[in-house]
DNA sequence: AATTGCTTAAATGTTGACATTTTAACAAAA
DNA sequence: TTTTGTTAAAATGTCAACATTTAAGCAATT
């Protein structure tokens, strides 16, 4: 079958339902409208959803892969609590993974990618300085440390992160008040590493990097702290 | 059962139909009685292992949460292919997690947890010491690593190496007949490690881990470049 | 009141049939 | 020969019913 053809006649539904469901379920878990350690229930479940139970199950299977849920044969599927040693050990997952990735994209990446960078930390830059509140929109975060994920060409270290930790990552931020995604002072790390990546400096951009996570983290550890 | 085993995928003979098909297509895919690259047939498989589809689909999700397989909706599933960009991704990535869950284990690490390592490589150096060949058996050097990684104690990365990577890494060492595990050097470098963690010194203890990560991928680019 | 054991209801695990899509083979046309 | 279009077979996706296990409710007993 040919592309252009697939192209316009089917844009987005040739999906399959499973697929369907994975994301949804991946969202809803995501934004809390399914709580931590809530039990999803197959039969009410499918119910809710108007599906059959087979394709939801494999959106469960997928879920698992994706450290979204724990499964027990014979018990059934709950949501992961992110309990405060959980997140601490997400972060120094991170840590290790993330700064692995930017000392290879410094190596790696080509100029396209690394205008790409540039062109998100100005629109931060721009967003900062016009807007009253001093912080980056999420959306706009994760653009960034993907698109240098990306930039490692590792395929295996972009998987680990972009399908399994950063789930566990943005899950975490979305529920949690106030857990805004970065000051001002999280643009200068992100420009300190495009910096280093432009040099293709991998040492440099390794460090900037886990530096930048390790920041993040303990600012996470002093407000889990306090509560 | 606790925690860690549920956490990574260890399901007992007494389970499921599909975790035990889950625990039967890993190990035929880990040991090459289904090659690389073949196509993992719903109908065909199903017939031979006398199972119906449901449960072997839910077997393959979960291969595919674990790296071994690719799936393309309305394609199928087929076994990953070990090529050597792939391969170096791995040690790439391996290298990364790996040296922070043994800077974590000099920390973490119980005595007696240390005292295993202890009668690991102690019996690794009289099997050396012993017989002709100056290779460690694939198990033991597995055990060591596995030892060291739980007693890091942080789950994501204990999920990331034990339940992803290191399947892939067994599956290219089963099947690689030049890939012997490792030379008299790698004991010396296991009781570094051991001598790192027992100094309680995370640093020593992830350089140590890197390096001997390193030398591994090494070896297998020289040899992977040869051929 | 707490515990034990039985019974029933509900949930998960499994199966085989049905639906849709893809693939292959093959014929016709350029 | 290559390409296009059609058709049949096989594969994947989905569903609803059945089987087995777990959980809940409720007596009966201590």
């Amino acid at each position: 079958m040919n592309k252009i053809a697939d192209f316009i006649f089917t844009p987005t539904s040739s999906n399959t339902l499973s697929n369907e469901l994975t994301v949804t379920l991946r969202d809803a878990i995501i934004t809390g409208a399914i709580k931590q350690g809530s039990k999803l229930s197959e039969t009410k479940l499918a119910k809710e959803l108007d599906v059959s139970r087979g394709p939801l199950r494999e959106a469960i299977r997928r879920l698992e892969g994706m450290n979204l849920i724990h499964h027990i044969a014979q018990q059934g599927a709950r949501v992961v609590t992110l309990d405060t040693e959980l997140i601490l050990q997400i972060y120094e997952t991170r840590e290790a993974l993330e700064s692995k990735a930017s000392a290879l994209a410094a190596v790696n990446m080509s100029s396209r990618e690394i205008d790409e960078l540039h062109r998100i930390i100005d629109a931060q830059g721009k967003h900062l300085r016009e807007s009253e509140g001093a912080y980056i929109s999420a959306e706009s975060d994760y653009a960034f440390h993907e698109t240098v994920i990306r930039g490692s060409k590792n395929k295996v270290i972009e998987r680990a992160l972009v399908h399994e930790l950063y789930n566990l990552i943005k899950m975490f931020r979305y529920q949690s008040k106030g857990a805004r995604t970065s000051t001002t002072n999280s643009l200068v790390e992100h420009r300190q590493l495009v910096y280093a990546i432009e040099q293709r400096d991998p040492v440099l951009a390794e460090v900037t990097t886990r530096r930048h996570i390790v920041h993040a983290r303990e600012r996470i550890e002093r407000r889990l702290k306090e509560a």
